[in-house]
DNA sequence: CTGATGGGTTGCATTCTCTGCAACGCTCGT
DNA sequence: ACGAGCGTTGCAGAGAATGCAACCCATCAG
């Protein structure tokens, strides 16, 4: 809708993928490159972007530190994570956190296994869509052409031989998670790795956020770990009770 | 430099407060609503804000998410952060990683206590920047002018009776810390809170970050902690070996 | 030492984008 | 049913952003 802006935000991703100079941001937003450099300025003057000894500039603190913010004031993290802990300690087992937002999941919150091994994720880091056992809970969720919509604009990448391989196979599963209330992903990502996932509801029965916990193989084996399928759907619901007590502040979808 | 630029940078850390509607932000801006509603809809559009359900807005995922991208080719986090988790198993107590960056200190890295009494800090999170050990390095390591003026433009706040009361103070401190190369937050940010800090070098000896342990007195007395500060420092001086080593970047003072 | 190259930076005229306005539409609550 | 409050849109004018060209200042080669 703005030019301007758009240019300078197009700045953004294009850095988060390393550093650049002057004549690359130029080139790669095609603009010449006093455009781009007083688009850099202005995003330097917010901190969002930093410049580097050899002149590069690279994604600045100030990005960091709002992301940050952005995360403390979404209520549900707030309301679950007590609980997260208090699931972790009594499993053992890496316990994640997932919203949907604009075509992506992502972990909100983690508390990180407490045996040896375990599985690799950071918060803010967007989710394998198609296999993550939260994803699918928070897709099913949302209304049928929505879902084929979706799911019809989304890359299959075959991460293990049980990824979910294409649109029908995706929208068959989404299918079943919807109707069974919980999902898993047995190896669909890490081979080695498996999930368990319950949906955590807001006032109007909307799924707002999906959690799961995660083990590898050397662990438990996915049976074992089913086993715990009723535990962390008392937690989600557990949740689901207090958020919706709470603050019903539902997202709208797009 | 760029006035639309600039507005629309200026509505996110607005939002990083909470939500707000048009007319909030418009106001806020000092602009008309149908300004604001475009610059909201051109950050809309990148995913850094958010719209929810009662047509407020909030900061977006996408932020998250280029945040953890920006803290991930952060070199110095991908070499120390092993050091940390190895400290972190020999004391037990928190571990953090911090760099200066255009006025701020932040947290880029962290191993949580296995003391079940832990310290509340968050990656991303700015540091109390006349207290904190970390922040004491990197400012210590400022050219001298640099030092005072950025002394001179700081908030002194009493969060306890130990805190660094002025510039003056301030500087004398940095001072002393330059001198002995490590430095100690002794209850000046949290009455019952010590930690011991080293800095972490580059390959022309400027410091490029601070690393710190940080335990509550119930855990360990000011002196315990203090015992550790040679495994703090020799740590410290590993990862500077092998960050000197390997990729010199180092950072512009501004 | 000199000249050339390649990057970043600045001043300026032109143009195009953004702005504010006013009218419209919509959803509440009365 | 009606009005208030908010978000939204089309438009014309104003002002801001753009690209150009010249400039600076390193670095490097001859």
């Amino acid at each position: 809708m703005s030019q301007t802006v758009d240019r300078a935000l197009s700045i953004l991703p294009l850095l988060a993928e390393g550093p650049a100079d002057l004549g690359q941001v130029a080139d790669r937003l095609g603009v010449h490159k006093s455009t781009a450099l007083r688009l850099l300025r202005t995003l330097h003057e917010h901190g969002l972007v930093y410049r580097q000894s050899d002149q590069r500039y690279r994604l600045g603190a100030r990005l960091i530190a709002l992301a940050q913010e952005a995360m403390e004031n979404l209520d549900i993290r707030e309301i679950a994570h007590p609980h997260l802990v208090r699931l972790n300690e009594q499993c053992g087992h890496t316990v994640h956190l997932a919203v949907y937002e604009e075509d992506e999941v992502l972990y909100i919150d983690k508390v990180e296994s407490r045996y040896p091994v375990r599985m690799y994720s950071r918060i803010g880091k967007p989710v394998a869509i198609t296999v993550a056992a939260v994803a699918k809970l928070l897709l099913a969720d949302l209304p049928e052409a929505e879902r084929r919509s979706r799911a019809d604009k989304l890359d299959y990448p075959l991460y293990t031989a049980r990824s979910t391989p294409n649109a029908p196979a995706f929208l068959k599963e989404l299918e079943r998670v919807r109707e069974q209330g919980w999902a898993t992903d047995l190896g669909g990502h890490e081979e080695s790795i498996n999930c368990v996932a319950a949906p955590i509801r807001g006032a109007d029965g909307r799924v707002v956020a999906a959690m799961s916990v995660s083990a590898p193989n050397v662990v438990v084996t996915a049976d074992e770990l089913l086993t715990l399928l009723p535990l962390v759907r008392r937690t989600a619901d557990t949740i689901s009770g207090e958020y919706s007590g709470k603050t019903p502040v539902k997202e709208v979808t797009p």
